[in-house]
DNA sequence: GATGAATGAGTCTTCATTCAT
DNA sequence: TATGAATGAAGACTCATTCAT
């Protein structure tokens, strides 16, 4: 048997570690009118999917854990998706679009380009690094090449957006003096690499050799904008 | 059905695909004694379950595929392999093997820090990223979780083996004075970062934007060492 | 999957696909007080659920389907009908008794027994041969065998009586000498065994070589009665 | 439920009716070569499926039950099997040929018209009537219209050929004498109604009323040569 | 050793039926 | 009464693993 040892291998899941407002389970809230039930019920698929998706990768992941997890009849899952493959790709959708709109909101044009840089940094380190959004990027890094139109999805909403927005950065710092290397626009990966090697890093190996990603992130700053004098 | 959309997006390999009479052996010597002829299987399997995992991940890949592939029976990879999971695991394992062995033979002594690093990564681009080889790194962050040995084997023998290794270099830099900030020493990971990036990238987003990864290696290395006054 | 070809075979329907806001009722008049309503539903009900039978047979139709021609939703029809099986059965007698009803009406004691058995065939040819009513005869055929009690129904309402009133013909043209061949009397079946397989041929087989059946009866006729000298 | 009650309605099966030379059930004989052990068993699956698929219908038919009826596993069914609509498809073509194959060798050219009518209906009586082969007639009436396939293969391979050859006969009697009636060679399905009606008739009705169908077509035979003198 | 037919547990998906609104 | 979201039992199909040849 192969399933049964991969799952054997990943305890029935760290369940309660609800990342939305609420975890929307039945049994708590009545809820008042239908729609909101539904959305409720449509809310807890998505999560409890997300988790399951993430724990196992797309294959391996049952359709029963998912609606049990989500305290649903399985039939009510094909209520809200068409099948199993439909709905990790719509998944991955769910969970980005919102984390994108608010990207997109953020940057307040404050003080230095380092110091932008850096609350962006700050904000991934608290926001993706090591939580459910982080695994989120593994799990496109993993099923990608086999879900084209995920990894279309993800290279359209988020990397092309980010590097475009990283590059717009770093010119405004080599404009202004912060930078010092002028090819650094030509790729902006350098700038998030570190990050991106982080949020793997926490996945795979956080048990092994726990990083700390902020510092390394300092330190990777100070690379690129010169070490500061005042710490 | 999970597979098929998958299979639909990979045509069946671009290898064996011998259905006939005929077992289509290895293609290369017709070796005469038994356990040469063994050796030459296996190693055709394990060529064929590489093939394979990488192109649809663990639970997706078909051990009938594999033998398709591999040009042996099913049965055969049992004699072979207990089952597919430890068939997983020490695929991993007989592929990096050679891998590390040759790395950590390589290093010659030759002039600066730069122009060493500058070797490794030459020989990582054309070793590693666009290769089959790259694209195990990527099954391995993509499998990781599921097969912690798999993700402990990776970590002991090739992560902390390349961060000791990048370290020392870095070290060694610092010291001639090639290096100037001191902290990178304390994470070696940012001077490998962008070509872990380069992997992942080749992977999913090639398609959508080519990223030259020679050059952005070096501006990474000019970033680390200075831009360099001749180039 | 069982359906799905079958389903692509039969387009979604002829009728009704109401899915919005607006429940399609069934067209007619607008109606007034509760039983009408009541009984303008079942009305609708039943006769989508004939057309899903025989174009599905019994199996392979969905009361989603139904209620979705019939404008109702699913659950009404839960109101009129304990369940599918029984349904169907009552769905046979519901069509067929106001049949019965005319056929044991018409007789009309006119002309020779030629001309009656005659008028009974032109009116066979025009409400069965070719249309629902014979699509339901098709219906019969297929799922009397797990449908006892549809078939013991039609026995006795249509097929025995039918055989009966044949028989009773047969006998007067005999006695009046128009039918020469006494034994006829014994298996009026003969009498309407073209007629019958009129009927399954237009079902079956009309795509390949369409049937002139009025023709064919005649011929069957004149078999019976001798040929005309005037026609 | 729905499909419970029809399959309580079936009690399972007459099973033990074997139609074959043999019942090819496992257990029994030890075969000797593994190609007549697969032989044997796709000759079981496809008894097993028949019957079956003749006491269900095509939809109501469950896999797992002819596999069982078979004495197999279920997967075995896909080794010789696409799936069960082209299982199904498959299956009147294999039944069907045999008979075909026989049918065109058969007619030996002795005596009158009528002796070889008789024949044939003699034939016909033992063979099809009242056995598996009758029901098989059966079945294609009942899924013709959702398998096109199977229906356009049985007018092609059956149908069309037992039109011309009956024409043919018509044909020669009308020549020798033997018919007056010179518009019966346009609609030959005349001359085979009665054995339809009669096939039919002993699937649905024989419980009600058994039919004497040697005797029946005797008596239509006796209407289109007329009485025989002797007898 | 090598084979590949056979197995049957496991998974996705459908759909008749129920019931709170 | 009418609705349709929710249920979960049932059924088609897959595929890792075994074993007789």
């Amino acid at each position: 048997m192969t399933r049964k040892p991969t799952k054997a291998a990943l305890p029935p899941a760290t369940r309660a570690s609800a990342k939305g407002p609420e975890p929307a389970r039945s049994e708590e809230a009545p809820a008042t009118n239908r729609a909101t039930r539904a959305a409720e019920r449509r809310a807890a698929i998505v999560e409890a999917a997300m988790e399951e998706f993430i724990a196992r990768g797309f294959a391996a992941t049952r359709l029963d854990d998912i609606a049990r997890r989500a305290g649903v009849a399985k039939g009510t899952i094909y209520l809200h998706f068409k099948d199993k493959e439909s709905m990790f790709e719509e998944l991955v959708r769910i969970v980005i679009v919102p984390v994108v709109a608010r990207l997109t909101t953020l940057p307040p044009p404050a003080g230095s380009v380092r110091d932008l840089i850096e609350a962006f940094a700050s904000n991934f380190l608290n926001e993706v690094i090591g939580t459910r959004r982080g695994d989120l990027v593994r799990l496109i890094v993993a099923e990608g090449p086999r879900f084209p139109s995920v990894a279309d999805f993800y290279y359209r909403e988020v990397v092309s957006r980010g590097i475009a927005a990283m590059r717009a950065l770093i010119e405004l710092g080599i404009a202004r003096g912060e930078i010092r290397q002028k090819d650094l626009a030509r790729y902006p990966q350098i700038l998030v690499a570190p990050a991106m090697i982080a949020v793997i890093w926490q996945s795979l190996f956080a048990r092994h050799a726990p990083l700390d990603a902020q510092e390394m992130l300092r330190v990777h700053l100070d690379l690129i904008f010169g070490e500061r004098s005042t710490t």
